[in-house]
DNA sequence: TAGTGGTCTAGACCACAGC
DNA sequence: CTGTGGTCTAGACCACTAG
């Protein structure tokens, strides 16, 4: 017997629908009772109901029609949450030891291929070249571009000892952000840097951060992240 | 001016919550006012409020601490939503034409190998290898393991035409899922099945489902899909 | 046009963590 | 203790859309 979660009212109803979605009892597309029937039924008021549809609806179980009813959602897509942790939180968190690698930095004003990448028009950057050890052994070599527009205060901070990601997570707390995965083959610089073959796979993480609605000036960060494709694995999963 | 995606109230209160959390007008750690002073603010009532900041919790944006009062949320990683599409949907969806390759399909008992990927401890399974096309070019190597204990129709569903990945998003569902995505290089096999010179990276994704607590009967399918690391990116969004 | 979900009100009681 | 958020009620009006 397993301690509920949570014994409000609202939260038994949102059980008591996700079970017979995820039994199959009501497959996508099928109408759930009214809201005004799951009052009779539980005996509660209508917000308490439309509290457990709501949340199922933001899940991406319901979906609601006016005026025709609640129905279980047909999938078009698996969701997944995907947690990136900040790479040092992440390195010390599986007990190893972490270590910052600084290997290039310059300011410099964007070049055509720097916004292209970080998606200005203009204006100043600091280019940031960094390997991340665990315990000596390379995990992850990062190319990060930060727009000194949005973050002037970068231009100051000293990142010989702390990643451009960490001080960025806790100086810019939240912004919007794009990532793109791929898999690439380790050209012969990358492969001496990582400490893997050459043509060795690797997990391409890029990541776009922004502020707000997306104007020139927002634009805080690019990062790309090589990690060795066989040191490592993102994972994501699907909330019940 | 963009126009407004709601007008609901709790939903402006919510875009102004968030909109001076993104500004850095409020830094993680700062205790936003009581719902009892938003209520007078924009002379609403509490569970107007309630509505906005229940959601913005949710989002990760806020943190409740009883007769404390609501937080900024300190980011810990970066989240994003990972939507990955059914792969007929997703090829077809880019204008290209769908075809599925139907390598081979084996009903046997669990060998040990199988065992462990699909995590169970016993029981008949489906092994399909297939390749995915989109326009007469390799889009993705797929190797199925379905749980027949879980799913027994799917040992008379006709998987040459249909991927068995939409068949079984239609026909089981909801499920809990994890995904590992990992970079490798192609074998080989692999190599002349995707059409792409040996050992070219691939990002190999991997997906384990199952519904419920997860006892053996109940997990569904184990897939591991090889695509072109040259020719395909996952994409995921952190939302506003 | 009838009836659904979407939204909102003006209260209420409670558990609980901070003072 | 006090006062917070968590939860819930018993109504209400509205927009929308399916029939």
């Amino acid at each position: 017997m397993t301690r509920p979660i949570s014994d409000a009212l609202h939260a038994r109803i949102r059980r008591d629908i996700e079970s017979r979605i995820m039994s199959g009892q009501w497959r996508p597309g099928h109408r759930i009772p009214y809201e005004h029937e799951w009052m009779e039924a539980y005996g509660c008021s209508r917000m308490t109901v439309n509290k457990a549809l709501r949340s199922l609806v933001q899940s991406g179980l319901l979906e609601s029609r006016k005026r025709a009813g609640t129905f279980v959602a047909a999938p078009r897509f698996h969701r997944a949450a995907l947690e990136i942790p900040d790479i040092r939180a992440e390195v010390e968190g599986q007990g190893l030891t972490y270590r910052l690698d600084l290997l290039s930095r310059d300011r410099r004003k964007a070049t055509e291929a720097d916004k292209a990448l970080l998606r200005v028009s203009s204006g100043d950057l600091l280019a940031i070249e960094c390997r991340h050890f665990a315990d000596d052994l390379p995990y992850a070599l990062e190319h990060r571009l930060i727009n000194l527009a949005a973050v002037p205060e970068a231009a100051e901070v000293d990142f010989s000892t702390q990643p451009p990601g960490s001080w960025l997570l806790a100086h810019v707390p939240w912004t919007e952000a794009e990532h793109r995965i791929t898999a690439i083959n380790a050209d012969p610089a990358t492969a001496q840097s990582l400490h893997v073959p050459e043509n060795a796979a690797c997990v391409a993480l890029e990541r776009w951060t922004w502020i707000g609605a997306g104007r020139d000036d927002e634009r805080i960060t690019y990062a790309r992240q090589l990690y060795p494709g066989d040191r490592y694995a993102l994972t994501a999963h699907f909330h019940a």
